[in-house]
RNA sequence: GCCCCCAUCGUCUAGUGGCCUAGGACACCACCCUUUCAAGGUGGCGGCACGGGUUCGAAUCCCGUUGGGGGUGCCA
């Protein structure tokens, strides 16, 4: 190996997903992060993911790997052709330093010794806001407690925005922002368009907190003799309060979702279609679509101007659609991941079509079905039981004990389970809604569940005929003594 | 305070001057189906923030007001 590598650089538009570190993952990184593998795999460029890890107070090495799970887990797979990287912003430390010298030499950015403190009496003494260019012309050096700091030039800035358009700020309200830090560090602005320039990026989409530096790191570009790229702020996701989405009151965890039994595919489709619609989903009357047609039809241009809330309602429906969607081999293979280890994977199977199309999360599985793993011959809580309203006809003990008396001849399939019932019904001259009831509370001690006939061929002819005894005596002693 | 962005049903949105009596999705309500609960089907509730213009015609264009959000760090 000779010389310096030199990167085999596609030759599409460069996009980059540029997180800061993090213990978790940001669904409104998830976001844009998909937004730009969106348009970096449809337009044959590239997906460059860089790690914003200069601020040393947050910064282990593990949160990387979090970063590529995560995104691996929504679909940007960092063994795809379109992917680059991780490259991290604490490797280029020189490279930034080298920007602000050039900078420096060029006169388009000036050393100043002034305080935070000092700042502000000058702004309070002459009535202006911020720092004033004070050391514009003082022709400092370099020294402890100096920053540097950008000359921005007079006029006007106009930043060509594809999701917003044409964007102008007048110089005159931006001031000499710092450069680097009187320790000697890069600041962001900086070093991200520094970085972005030694990473040849085309193309910047981000959230639009970043519109109000943008003007800034224009002007950067610019002074470092750079075309700037095409800018792409795309609204911020809000909660219920309208707020900017923070890690501190809101759960915004994409690992947090994963965990809860949410699936990736409904959460990318959730997140890409907020702020976005498909062609043809009006039509469709559906917002379910498939990466394939939303890498086929996302554009920026298209991405709505406001922001959005953060809905998990609709999260959870998009799931439940997505889960009720799964051929059923797939369901029953994700969905006993989620049981506990103990439980009769074939048990599990037998009873999984009948959950599948009621769940929100694949989460909710176990507590769903419990009652067909207790352990045979485990005592239920039929005190307890008893006192359901299931039992509160005259009715319910006599159809429960000829119940019993029927399932101890019937054939156990659930389709002769409910002959067999309606047999018993009739005498009572009730529904088939209203009878299954105390049957229902008695073999599964809940009021709700799946299909009852089901569950009882699946449970098994003994441990049917136990529950409905026990259920029996127990109500029996309950109304007896009252 | 200053700078910037934004504004259609509760929410996410379609809508780029006539096709809008404003469409869809989620949520909600009712009914149907039904083995509880779901799922599914049908129907319903519900919106162009306000005020001025421009135009034969405005949800769509312009101005203003109001409201919301973002940014204003030697954080990223």
């Amino acid at each position: 190996m000779t010389g310096s590598v030199v990167p085999v650089m596609t030759p599409g538009p460069r996009f980059r997903f540029a997180p800061s570190p993090t213990g978790s993952f940001h669904v409104g990184g998830a976001r844009t992060a998909l937004q730009n593998w969106a348009l970096a795999r449809r337009l044959g460029g590239t997906f460059v993911l860089r790690i914003e890890d200069t601020d040393e107070a947050r910064n282990r090495p593990e949160w990387t790997q979090g970063i590529i799970d995560a995104l691996a887990w929504i679909g940007v797979s960092s063994d795809d052709d379109h992917f680059e990287g991780p490259h991290f912003q604490s490797g280029y430390a020189d490279a930034h330093l080298a920007a602000a010298q050039r900078l420096l030499d060029d006169g388009l950015a000036y050393y100043c010794d002034l305080t935070v403190e000092q700042i502000d009496a000058r702004a309070k003494e002459f009535g202006h806001s911020g720092y004033d260019g004070y050391s514009r012309d003082r022709n400092l050096g370099p020294g402890p407690g100096h920053v540097v700091r950008f000359r921005v030039p007079e006029g006007t800035t106009v930043v060509r925005d594809l999701v917003r358009g044409e964007v102008s700020f007048d110089n005159a309200t931006i001031e000499d922002f710092v450069l680097v830090r009187s320790n000697g560090t890069p600041v962001f602005l900086l070093a991200n368009v520094v970085d972005d320039i030694e990473m040849a990026i085309t193309d910047v989409v981000r959230a639009e907190e970043h519109l109000p530096n943008t003007p800034k790191q224009q002007m950067l570009w610019q002074a470092l003799g750079h075309e700037p790229p095409r800018w792409a702020h795309v609204p911020v996701l809000v909660n219920e309060q309208r707020k900017k989405l923070s890690k501190r009151r809101d759960k915004v965890a994409l690992e947090q979702y994963r965990d809860d039994g949410y699936l990736a595919d409904a959460m990318v489709n959730y997140l890409m279609t907020l702020g976005w619609t498909p062609p043809g989903a009006e039509a469709a009357g559906s917002e379910i679509v498939s990466w394939p047609e939303i890498e086929a039809a996302f554009r920026l241009e298209d991405v709505t101007h406001s922001p959005a809330f953060f809905d998990v309602k609709k999260l959870a429906a998009f799931n439940g659609d997505y889960i009720r969607r799964m051929p059923l081999a797939e369901f029953v293979e994700r969905a006993a991941q989620e049981l506990p280890i103990d439980w009769d994977r074939d048990r599990f199977a037998a009873i999984a079509p009948h959950i599948q199309e009621r769940l929100t999360t694949l989460r909710e599985v176990p507590e769903k079905i419990d009652f067909l793993f207790w352990p045979v011959g485990a005592p239920m809580d039929y005190e307890a039981a008893a006192r359901d309203k299931a039992f509160g006809a005259e009715w319910a003990l006599p159809l429960l004990t000829d119940v019993i008396a029927a399932y101890r001849e019937a054939p156990w399939t659930a389709d002769d389970l409910k002959v067999s019932l309606e047999a018993v019904m009739e005498r009572y001259e009730i529904k088939l809604g209203k009878a299954q009831a105390p049957v229902r509370v008695a073999v599964t001690g809940r009021s709700v569940g799946p299909p009852l006939f089901e569950s009882m061929e699946v449970l098994g002819r003994d441990e049917t005929l136990r529950r409905l005894s026990m259920a029996v005596e127990a109500v029996g002693a309950a109304s007896g003594g009252g």
